[in-house]
RNA sequence: GGGCGCGUAGCUCAGUGGUAGAGCACACCCUUCACACGGGUGGGGUCGCAAGUUCAAUCCUUGCCGCGCCCA
């Protein structure tokens, strides 16, 4: 055995033990026979560096890998990072402007180039610090999204679901981020109630038409007073009969002096405000359907801004001069369209006040307005019209529905069904085109008339098209999701049939965080069904938020994040993998706290000082499997509480409980092994307990080594006879299998001597009798006097002969049902004895009875089930003995 | 407005149709030869509120109050 130090000290053992499994491959050992199991990691952002969530979702990732390995099975756990088009491309463009230069000074390949470089410089920090974390994923298969072959089978998909009808072209409302200058996802829109204000204004009727109540205009009413500038109509309700008149006939905008009609639409609601809503088909969601619905194509509706979010001139030509290129609102101080369309409306008399309830007159209304933020470029969202490429999300939707509800796919928690079913089955179609540089190239070319050719080449799209056409290729990229969507396979080999593929292909679980469902697992399961005709994985867990202590979200503009690795460096890797398995109990978020990440150091420290104990006394490594032949109750229940703790253990990680894991393992090793059973076995060496708690001290090391890997590698080999190493590293051991039962007979016995050195440590405490003055326990009525070297050595106390009553000066303890009198030389504190004793007896009385009460019911003893009545009988019995006892102990103190 | 979830010891969280548990914190005792990042012993909860179902409710149902998240 390799001597230990007295502490112990992470860093170094950390540092060293990962570099050798690294070193020797032990993370994917050559298992070509075994059974597989593979899990792939949600691919983090090239940009990205290891934060709290990232800890949590990879180390419960990691403990799966590492159970199943130790299983013996063929674990693959693959790894990799994603190119994160915006995220990535925002990167290097603020390096640029760092420089006082920009991405537009560049061609197109010149800055990609530089990405790439950048990419090579400077990414994929978090996969240097998921190595701190301790997580045993395949790092020799590690991929990329934009790696040659997988952008291949993106290329191809792309291809593929555009003949087969499920990706096309189209003019619609894109959420456009005026910053970016890109399309982006619904998903990617975060809806943020900011303080706005609201308009009314009048809009006159041409040629002299009056509403039903005489008036010569309508009253519209807008939080955008901006978008007037490409008004195409007023709506109101078909059903309104202020303006049953008037629909049909025409507006004159003061503005633009644009005339368009009144339309009849649902959309327009009676109740609210005037019951008038102008419609802006090229700028509000809302309004693009109403305007399909008046029969305007999406090609005639009017767009007054440019990608920048700045006014241009409408296809019509009416929007006035002192319009164009301003913003669409104030920006940096300076005012906007917004204000100066207010302005000319109240100039022109069009403007109504706004009276609050002071009775003083505003040109608006404040109001808070739900207004759509991208979630990377945090500015307003502009719905803009534009042609972008969509995915059929709907159709691809069905099968993966039906997969989650006839349990093909399971999700756990299984609340969240209700949420994935939700948005499955109002999918819109999928924006897939973004404005970017950085990403897979969308495989498009087009001619000189805009027909488009798919082609995974250009000379391939050249001889669709024909020689001698000019072609050009789209400019766009793809969502990055488009392409981790293919993660689960297309990093196996696909779209070719490899091996690999064939193994590990589908996967055995997916664990992610909830907030990517959508983004992310439900678009695995969407191409991995159209792809492979295959699930991506049977089952998908879902872990929650690690918050800040407060219970706040962590964020860096709110200087409250924690960082993985500081707490790695505080408390070492194996306590911080600890603290989150501890706490993941399914589904909730997680509240930060540092002071139980400290717990589960010193954890780590009791199981090593618990080493040292053991490698003192001249036990070591266990030489079987199986647990040893046993005949002393001491180790026939250590053994049985091994197959106990076994047992509750698989069934949690069965079940992905794994708060359940950590609290089984947790108690036996500290509250089981540490606290009794080490404290029973001192002084009684003999050559069966060493080998059995050295047997019990090994499966404590494998069934804690996917919670804590280093500590458990290091007293793998410590606990070893130098001269006779071990065969194997314990990341590769065999997982338990003590082929033994519970001994219920030396479960009892233990039991009862951990009950009697509790009763008898519990009197010193209360009654104050120093650990100096032995005791003698006296049996009052033929109880038992078993283990008297534990009672000795834990209790400082010993048998004494067997007496009719309690002699005066005696206090008295109750163990199993049996009185024992405990003479006490020195003079007994009376008071103490006596409230003690009674204290006991009332717990006792109350449960009594409540007991009894239960029993004289007439309607529980025969409507409940008799296993209930059973048991409170057996309850009362004992309890009521218990307090007779107590009572008597009682009266015999006087 | 729709959906989901949460309110259990001072704190962070488990849990079960049969009168509640853990860790931390707290109090007292202990430098006992593995460990003070330790050992021992305690105190502490009308399980958010109200009704209902039941022999029995912290657990099931409904309503209310408070908090959080997602979607429109």
């Amino acid at each position: 055995m390799t001597e230990l130090a007295k502490t112990f000290e992470p860093g170094p053992i950390e540092a060293k033990w990962y570099q050798h499994w690294e070193e020797t491959g032990a993370f994917r050992p050559e298992r070509p026979d075994a059974e597989p199991y593979t899990i792939v990691n949600p691919p983090p952002n090239v940009t990205g560096s290891l934060h709290i969530g990232h800890a949590l979702d990879n180390t419960l990732q990691d403990i799966m890998i590492r159970y199943e390995r130790l299983r013996g099975k063929d674990a693959l756990w693959v790894v990799g990072t994603d190119h994160a088009g915006i995220a990535t491309q925002m990167v290097v463009e603020r390096q640029l402007e760092a420089n006082q230069d920009k991405r537009t000074n560049y061609s197109r390949e010149e800055f990609v180039a530089k990405v790439w470089e950048w990419k090579e410089e400077s990414g994929g920090q978090i996969t240097r610090q998921l190595r701190r974390l301790g997580c045993s994923m395949d790092w020799s298969r590690e991929q990329f999204t934009m790696d040659p072959h997988f952008s291949e089978a993106v290329l191809k998909v792309f291809v593929d679901l555009y003949n087969d009808g499920l990706i096309y072209r189209d003019k619609r409302l894109v959420n456009w981020d005026v910053k970016l200058k890109t399309a982006i996802s619904d998903l990617e829109v975060e809806t943020i109630e900011i303080k706005g204000g609201f308009w009314h204004f009048k809009y006159p009727l041409a040629d002299g038409v009056t509403t039903a109540e005489g008036k010569d205009h309508l009253v519209i009413a807008t939080t955008r007073p901006e978008t007037m500038l490409a008004d195409m109509a007023v709506a109101v309700h078909p059903n309104d009969p202020r303006y049953s008149s008037v629909i049909g006939k025409e507006i004159v905008q003061p503005i633009t002096g644009r005339r368009f009609k009144v339309i009849a639409d649902e959309h327009a609601d009676p109740e609210l405000g005037s019951g008038c809503v102008k419609i802006t088909p090229g700028h509000d969601f809302n309004d693009f359907d109403v305007g399909k619905r008046a029969g305007m194509k999406p090609a005639e509706m009017l767009n007054m801004l440019d990608g920048d979010g700045n006014v241009c001139q409408t296809e019509d030509g009416l929007v006035p001069d002192e319009f164009i290129g301003l913003h669409r609102f104030r920006k940096d101080g300076v005012d906007g369209a917004r204000e100066l369309v207010v302005k000319r409306m109240k100039e022109g008399g069009f403007l109504i006040p706004h009276v609050d309830k002071d009775g003083e007159s505003h040109d608006f209304e404040p109001r808070t307005i739900q207004t759509p933020f991208g979630d990377r470029g945090g500015v307003v969202i502009e719905p803009w019209l534009t042609d972008q490429w969509y995915v059929d999300a709907e159709k691809l939707a069905q099968k993966p529905i039906e997969a989650v509800r006839s349990g093909e796919i399971e999700i756990v928690p299984a609340t969240w069904e209700k949420t994935f079913f939700n948005w499955m089955e109002n999918i819109q179609p999928w924006c897939v085109s973004r404005q970017l540089w950085w990403g897979h190239r969308i495989p498009a070319w087009y001619d000189a008339d805009g027909k488009a050719y798919m082609a995974m080449t250009e000379e391939e799209a050249q001889a669709q098209a024909g020689e001698g056409v000019a072609l050009k290729r789209d400019d766009d990229v793809l969502d990055t999701w488009f392409s981790s969507a293919l993660w689960p396979f297309a990093t196996l080999g696909w779209p070719e049939q490899t091996e690999l593929l064939d193994k590990h292909y589908p996967n055995d679980l997916l664990v992610s965080g909830f907030d990517i469902l959508f983004f992310w697992d439900a678009r695995m399961m969407m191409m991995g069904r159209q792809l492979t005709g295959r699930n991506p994985w049977p089952k998908l867990y879902l872990h929650g938020l690690v918050r800040a202590a407060d219970g706040q979200k962590m964020s860096k503009s709110k200087g409250n994040v924690v960082d993985p690795l500081g707490l790695i460096d505080k408390y070492g890797a194996d306590a911080l993998r600890f603290f989150m398995a501890a706490m993941e109990s399914q589904g909730r978020d997680i509240k930060m706290d540092d002071k139980r990440v400290e717990g589960y150091r010193n954890f780590a420290t009791k199981i090593w000082n618990a080493a040292r104990f053991l490698q003192a006394n001249g036990i070591g490594a266990s030489k079987s499997l199986a647990a040893p032949e046993a005949s002393k109750p001491v180790n026939k229940w250590i053994i049985g509480e091994v197959v106990g703790t076994l047992a509750k253990l698989e069934k949690a990680f069965d079940e992905l409980r794994f708060d359940g894991m950590a609290d089984a393992i947790y108690h036996f090793a500290w509250g089981t092994f540490c606290d009794w059973y080490v404290e029973l076995i001192k002084g009684e060496m003999d050559e069966e307990t060493k080998a059995v708690a050295g047997w019990a001290f090994d499966q404590i090391l494998v069934m804690l080594h996917p919670f804590m890997p280093f500590i458990t590698e290091e007293l793998w080999h410590s606990m070893a006879d130098p001269a006779r190493p071990r065969p194997y590293d314990i990341i590769h051991a065999k997982w338990p299998a003590p082929e033994a039962v519970v001994d219920a007979e030396a479960k009892a016995a233990i039991d009862w001597t951990v009950a009697l050195v509790t009763e008898v440590r519990a009197l010193r405490a209360e009654l104050n009798i120093p650990w100096s003055s032995r005791l003698t326990l006296h049996p009052l009525d033929g109880g038992s006097t078993e283990a008297a070297e534990a009672l000795d050595r834990m209790g400082k106390a010993e048998w004494g002969a067997e007496m009719k009553t309690a002699p005066a000066g005696s206090a008295q303890i109750v163990v199993a049902g049996k009185s024992y009198a405990v003479p006490l030389a020195d003079a007994i504190d009376l008071d103490a004895e006596r409230s003690r004793l009674a204290k006991a007896a009332e717990a006792a009385d109350k449960e009594v009875k409540s007991l009894q009460g239960r029993l004289g019911n007439p309607n529980f003893l025969e409507r409940a089930k008799p296993e209930a009545v059973a048991k409170a009988r057996a309850d009362h019995e004992a309890r009521a003995e218990e307090a007779s006892r107590l009572r008597a102990a009682l009266e015999r103190l006087g």
